[in-house]
DNA sequence: CGGATAACTGAAAAAGTTATCCGTTCTTTT
DNA sequence: AAAAGAACGGATAACTTTTTCAGTTATCCG
């Protein structure tokens, strides 16, 4: 049987409070009987029961990672971040798959009272009123991963969206010389979605290129979607001479209807897209794309709750904001055109 | 404060033992008692605190899933599967990536002692001294995921990598007609790469092709190796008409080695390789490889960990043995010669 | 050197749930 | 109708650790 703190406490002739508080570096105890309980300890190969000590302190040192999908590329990057930090810092890390439920919000609820967890991140596509009703009520520490809240009273970290996007669609504009802009939204629910369309807008406005109203159409962020929304616009007699893809995946689908249409990348028609995940670079040709340093986005949110978690709890936590910054990543998916 | 069981028990004057079979579906409660205390809990939106529940049932419904990397996308694939089963029978999948550590038998030593799982999913490279050892101190419940151990006492998942390899070797001298054939081995100490090995050689010697053994490079699974290990086999005077990369990443990483010298693929030399990842169906050309069913593979551990940690532990259990066929992926990395 | 204070340690409670043991009530059988 | 057995439910221990409270010992200062 595993050895417990009573049978340290029996070898070392102290209390079990002691070899507790020995443990944990915690309390006041000199340093020969702290030093005895830990080779003691040593010699037991003695590991704390984390379920009797989360019990105990009514908390637990697992931080759970609320993500839609588990094997999307994406995603992967997001829990590796959060990962490396939490391990740093002996936490553990628990992802858990949303995307079965019907609602977000119904499994968040489940996830916030079943006690699993000491900590939150939760990437949500927005912040819905019942999303509010949770957090108000929870007193777990949660930090958001989200384009919008940013003037909210939550804990946020986010890619910055609009510059990322600002910056492209200047880019194609102003260096390689395009005017026949087109942009592949996400979701009308999704905030990073939103900021993505108000800053193509905002840019196309500041650069000069003014109806690009009909040159929006809305996707939501899955290959499918790129391919059918890509086959749209390159279907409209007077086409885009470049389409700006809210996201990688929808790109790809992009390439496939170009593949389908006939049509070669960039000669006929020019693809962008935004996050640069691994496959960009080994399309054919390389994606041109706005590189979201999505491993930093997990650790700096890990980091954040982290904080958080260790909070003087008599002071008041003042929310912080954290934004990515993006890079444009110029590879062969887009020309020169002057 | 979160409602528990005691206060339940209250308001339907019933004692907490009770409450906790009719929670449970336990022992004998009268249905008028059990759908009460169902009412009553529904109604205070009760959720079992769940450290509390492993603690007192001394074991968890946490599943741990030790992978070498989290971010790989062979090992999302895995993930997927074993969390799509885990979630299916109530279980929470927490990802352990033990890379960082020294040694993964010192992780794993820590990882059995804390008692935070109650079943495990252990991807190892072999079956060491001293993972035997381990194996044999701890009574959790575990599934290992690796290409060898298949005559051993313990339960084991894999791809099946003698059929995948056999075949492919043998559609690239049969159906291809390519004689001078290389492969790029993962690590020595792997057992899925040493079984590639062999089934390779198996079916070369089968298909009337003797003299490979010059042909044989030993990678280590990264994209960097492959690069290394093709350049070297393309600097060759007497070079391979064909690599068989023993993954996917190294044969993206020959992918780059050809182009640095110079060479179209498959044209002057074909490269397949093994997993069939998300990437590989984009790579220019897109690559001909070995499909393993990873997703399954993970679905296959979780189904059987979950057998065996319900298991009735009266009777004996007899380890199982779980092989994941595979499948030839035709792309354009490679060409009908004759 | 006495008293105040700090430093250390022990005893016991507490956490929420399950498991065990036992008693009561209901049903069946003779 | 009485005995036997099944069905149900209550009381309480148990799980391991932390935490609180109180007590004891050591240290410092006047």
């Amino acid at each position: 049987m595993a050895p417990t703190i009573k049978e340290i406490a029996r070898k070392a002739k102290v209390s079990i409070a002691t070899v507790s508080r020995a443990l944990n570096n915690d309390g006041k105890v000199t340093p020969e009987t702290r030093n005895l309980i830990l080779k003691i300890s040593q010699e037991l190969s003695y590991n704390p029961n984390l379920l009797a000590r989360n019990f105990a302190k009514k908390t637990s040192n697992i931080i759970g990672l609320i993500l839609p999908d588990i094997s999307d590329e994406f995603f992967s990057d997001i829990i590796k971040g959060v990962d490396e930090v939490t391990f740093n810092n002996n936490y553990f890390t628990m992802v858990v798959s949303s995307h079965r439920y019907l609602q977000l919000e119904e499994s968040l609820n489940s996830i916030f009272r079943n006690s699993l967890f000491g900590g939150l991140i939760v990437l949500v596509p927005g912040i819905s009123k019942e999303l509010k009703t949770i957090l108000k009520q929870t007193k777990i520490p949660v930090v958001l991963m989200s384009g919008g809240a940013h003037n909210s009273e939550y804990d946020v970290v986010s890619v910055d969206n609009y510059q990322g996007t600002y910056d492209m669609t200047g880019y194609l504009i102003k260096k390689c010389g395009y005017s026949k802009i087109a942009h592949i939204s996400g979701p009308g629910d999704n905030d990073d979605a939103k900021i993505r369309v108000n800053s193509f807008l905002d840019a196309c406005r500041d650069n000069g290129i003014s109806k690009t109203k009909n040159f929006i159409v809305e996707g939501n962020f899955t290959r499918e979607s790129g391919f059918e929304s890509g086959l749209k616009l390159m279907n409209l007699k007077n086409r885009p001479e470049v389409i700006f893809a809210a996201n990688d995946m929808m790109a790809i689908g992009c390439y496939e209807a170009a593949f389908q249409k006939g049509l070669t990348i960039p000669d006929d028609i020019a693809v962008v897209g935004f996050d640069d995940i691994f496959v960009s670079q080994y399309l054919n040709p390389p994606l041109t794309t706005v590189r979201a340093k999505i491993q930093d986005e997990g650790k700096k949110a890990a980091e954040l709750l982290i904080k958080k978690i260790k909070f003087n709890t008599s002071e008041k936590w003042t929310p912080k904001k954290i934004k990515i910054t993006t890079e444009l990543v110029i590879r062969n998916s887009t020309k020169i055109m002057k």
